[in-house]
DNA sequence: AAGTGCTGCAACCGCTCCGGG
DNA sequence: ACCCGGAGCGGTTGCAGCACT
């Protein structure tokens, strides 16, 4: 007997989301959170693939994320996880807060690939395509100090660019993603505006973390909780593994939405 | 202005992993 | 130890928007 599929494959819609999927969908794990994706479609109203209300929830509804290109530090953070880690996008989208596995791996196809391949570097082995070359070094020579420092002390200096959100660097970066993103995404605008910014609950500050988290993995349907915590959870816990700060539960539950809500 | 090609991103597909029974 | 089902991951595709002719 076959696996059962994911999903009713006649009932279900697919191809772009539209503005009214995407309130529908927001709204839904606003209230209830995401128990099983399997049933937050049926829950929610949405003739989707559970798959496909958690990819569009992950990639794009997500309230943490950042919008736009990655800017040069990402860009550089990404080349030296890829070296050490190769195509395993959700371990660097981990390192990256607000940044998706989708994301990254979109960026690396479309911009990061070529922009090695210009420098003389090989993307898949990061070694120079041609031995005369001098890896990281812009065609101009220009230096690229940032890699280096990434190379040899990357844990330290990925500790320093990405430190884990502070009650003002969480606000910071809250503030940059809606002034740089979904400000500029008309759609979600009206999707967080109308959905959202009403909803006192999506301040998380008291959520205890470590509970629900630790435990399942996602959310309870009990709670306002979110799994961009778990994102950030996981950010966490690799900087943990790369050997520097160690993040109290005080600083993963002082986070909140900026202020935003 | 219209046609064509290119680029970049959102979304899908299929496989693997992992936890529960 | 094994099986099953759900979640997650990485590769790939489709298409909209843009640049160029």
């Amino acid at each position: 007997m076959g696996r059962q599929p994911c999903c009713d494959k006649l009932d279900v819609k697919k191809g772009p989301w539209t503005a009214d999927e995407d309130k529908k969908l927001v709204n839904f794990i606003l209230t209830h959170g995401h128990c099983c994706w399997r049933s937050v479609p049926k829950l929610a109203g949405l003739r989707r693939c559970g798959k496909s209300c958690r990819l569009r929830w992950t990639n794009y509804l997500r309230p943490d994320l950042k919008r736009g290109l990655l800017n040069e530090v990402e860009e550089q953070l990404v080349i030296d996880l890829h070296a050490r880690l190769g195509n395993r996008w959700s371990k660097i989208a981990a390192s990256l807060p607000g940044r998706t596995d989708n994301e990254i791996k979109n960026h690396w196809n479309t911009h990061i690939k070529k922009k090695l391949v210009k420098m003389g570097i090989d993307p898949v082995t990061h070694e120079p395509l041609h031995k005369s070359d001098t890896p990281h070094k812009a065609p101009n020579g220009d230096h690229h100090p940032s890699l280096d420092a990434l190379q040899l002390e990357l844990p330290k200096d990925c500790a320093a660019e990405f430190s884990p959100p502070t009650e003002n660097s969480s606000a910071d970066e809250s503030r940059s993603t809606s002034e740089s993103g979904n400000e500029e995404d008309p759609s979600m605008n009206l999707i967080w505006s109308e959905v959202f910014l009403n909803d006192l609950s999506w301040n998380i500050s008291g959520l205890d973390s470590r509970g629900e988290y630790g435990k399942l993995g996602l959310f309870s349907c009990e709670e306002s909780s979110f799994s961009w915590l778990l994102d950030n959870r996981n950010i966490i816990d690799d900087h943990r593994n790369f050997g520097f700060g160690e993040f109290s539960e005080i600083d993963i539950n002082s986070l909140d939405m900026g202020g935003k809500f």
